[in-house]
DNA sequence: ATGACTGCAAAGCCTTTGCACGCAA
DNA sequence: TTGCGTGCAAAGGCTTTGCAGTCAT
């Protein structure tokens, strides 16, 4: 029932190997940082953290694992997109965004979740994924 | 309790009046042509039906009237941002984009509204603004 | 040995900014 | 007349692409 903490790690390795992908290279590497974050991270600051990876690998990477399903690229309204791990069948969240200081705070909530699954349902379309975004002013910056 | 169908253009004329704005230039065009759209519009596509309003004048347009409610930001997942015009305290749509194809197609639900209200107010943060976008394949480019 | 993968640098695209001119008030 | 508003062009920032060298298999 419960998974080891690499699970994820474990999971997407496995899934890019039978992609046909190669590992061992600047891939791995972001598949780990994202593996350890709890939440978002740009594509800046993911070729920021790995010194040894360039940048055009980055991108190229987060792409792969996004079609493979492993990533979700998110919104949250700055100049650049986020990127996130995607838990196969978990949990999941959606994110708060001061629009003041740019923080961004996770958020899980179950009605929300069948709101949206009925919605996904009923909808003409094929639907695969989804994310919500509230937007507003933190604690910090009201007060 | 109904209003006719130009009220939100009368609407947001007097908000930018009172803000101090002056109007006849090109924000006023592009304010009368959010005014006709159901769903969103990227800055380069409003430009393009504008042209005798050049492109800066589009973005400097548009971030006013969001910076005054009349207008919302939504990241549709392609490059360019959408805008839409922004009831007050009126109904208010969401959208379903195919992967595919780009297609961009609003619904609305009032169960989701229900459920985001309700994680709105428990939330730290002071919310003002929220979005949903739901992704996946539409009935034509599934096959 | 082979070709997938990578880094670097250049190019692309959306968006913002600088500046001088024009028009609403 | 005043200074807000505008258009044009240049600059900025994120992302993608081209290409040749490198490394996993």
């Amino acid at each position: 029932m419960s998974r080891e903490a690499g699970s994820w790690t474990d999971l997407a390795t496995e899934a890019l190997a039978r992609a046909g992908f190669r590992s061992g290279g600047g891939r791995s590497q972001v598949l780990e940082l994202l593996a350890t974050q709890g939440c978002a991270l740009t594509a800046l600051e993911i070729d920021r953290r790995l010194p040894g990876v360039g940048r055009a690998t980055v991108y190229r990477a987060l792409d792969q694992l996004e079609s493979l399903g492993l990533v979700q690229r998110v919104d949250l309204g700055s100049d650049a997109a986020g990127y996130e791990r995607l838990d196969p069948e978990g949990h999941h969240h959606h994110h708060i965004v001061c629009e003041r200081c740019g923080k961004v705070v996770p958020f899980e909530d179950a009605a929300l979740e069948r709101a949206i699954k009925r919605v996904s349902h009923q909808a003409s379309f094929d639907v695969a994924e989804h994310d919500v975004t509230l937007r507003g002013t933190c604690a910090r910056c009201s007060g």
